[in-house]
DNA sequence: AGGGTTCTGCACCGATCGGTACTTAATTGA
DNA sequence: TCAATTAAGTACCGATCGGTGCAGAACCCT
């Protein structure tokens, strides 16, 4: 099972597996996953349904992929600003990252976690769960470095690292709907400033 | 034009149409623009899809209707919180109503006007930039009640309203988000404290 | 009673939704 | 050369989408 080696036999794929879910994950990034249609999908990535379902099996396995791509590229500031030294830095880092993500020069705005299934009808239910987990899931992990930072001194004593870490996010997903409101990352770097300002020392 | 004395004429509508606008309105919330099915919505509001049509037109029109009489009531707050004597309640009281409105002890959780359609398929861009509208609106009537307090002295003279007005709503978004993901108004409340830490004496 | 008007319920519209059956094309190993 | 295997393309599936045509039902006024 699972991907070992590529079996060498059988007519090659016609397509970059690779380049096509790239274009499916910005499909599913500027539409949400109920707004992205097949015709559009397959569209952008330049295939027929029939070969995206025969290499991703079907649109919610391919969002998937595509949320998996997504949080090992453009979300990845989420993952690197826990290695900044100091709680602050992390906060800034993961903050000034979502700036930056959700305001592309070129591409969607918004981020695809947020736009993905806000709201949605019952029968996507199983990917609006999902993209809970998985912004849950970088709150925890905020939730975690900050715990650490208490540990090691760098937040005072009678700080709540799970408060702090839910304001973060709150903050990250605020600038997720203010760049799909429009702003753009010079206004979106002022409000990550503002929000700072009460930063415990 | 527009709704003048009602028409004594013709057979009386067989529903309450104040009623079936806010279970309307409530399936919009839970489920967005798009993911509410025309036969969801008038199975919720106790009517067929002809009666629909009759009364408010189309689905667009209807989510206009839903609009209004959110803005009116869920999410009255945000007029009512401009009232407050000082920046720091006007933002306080702006937050607070954000938790109160996004966890209701039933019915959906988070913002219509956040759920409602930050992505969508083409068809309903129309939809979609009436909600950026909405939401931009909502800030400059805070920005301009900010302003207001710099030229009363109760915001220092250097602070900046229209910083201060996006950080505001920047945060009550991010609440919706957090609200959608399930965090209760205990929680809420916790962040709304410590994104007013660093407000401007 | 009868006309005018408006609302309701049913059946139905074309378009699109996600997903597939089937044929053909391209490759490998024997 | 020839199975075996896998991908690609076409044409199609039933279900659902938002939206309507039409016949009657329920009210007003004359």
């Amino acid at each position: 099972m699972s991907d070992s080696r590529k079996a060498a036999t059988g007519r090659p794929r016609g397509f970059d597996i690779d380049q096509a879910l790239e274009r499916a994950m910005r499909v599913f990034w500027a539409r949400g996953y109920e707004g992205a249609s097949l015709t559009e999908l397959t569209g952008a990535m330049g295939i027929t349904k029939t070969s995206m379902y025969a290499a991703f099996g079907n649109k919610e396995q391919l969002f998937r992929k595509a949320l998996q791509r997504y949080g090992a590229g453009p979300a990845a500031y989420a993952t690197c600003a826990l290695e900044e030294p100091t709680a602050r830095a992390v906060a800034l880092a993961f903050l000034r990252g979502a700036v930056r993500t959700t305001t592309p020069p070129e591409g969607p705005s918004g981020c695809l976690t947020v736009q993905g299934a806000l709201a949605s009808g019952d029968e996507s239910r199983a990917v609006h769960d999902l993209l809970v987990d998985w912004r849950n899931d970088a709150g925890a992990r905020l939730e975690e470095r900050f715990r650490r930072a208490v540990d090691e001194g760098d937040l005072p004593r009678d700080a709540d690292p799970r408060r702090l870490a839910r304001f973060v996010m709150t903050t990250g997903f605020g600038i997720a709907v203010q760049a799909a409101n429009g702003l753009g990352p010079a206004e979106l770097d002022e409000i990550v400033d503002t929000a700072l300002l009460g930063w415990p020392a």
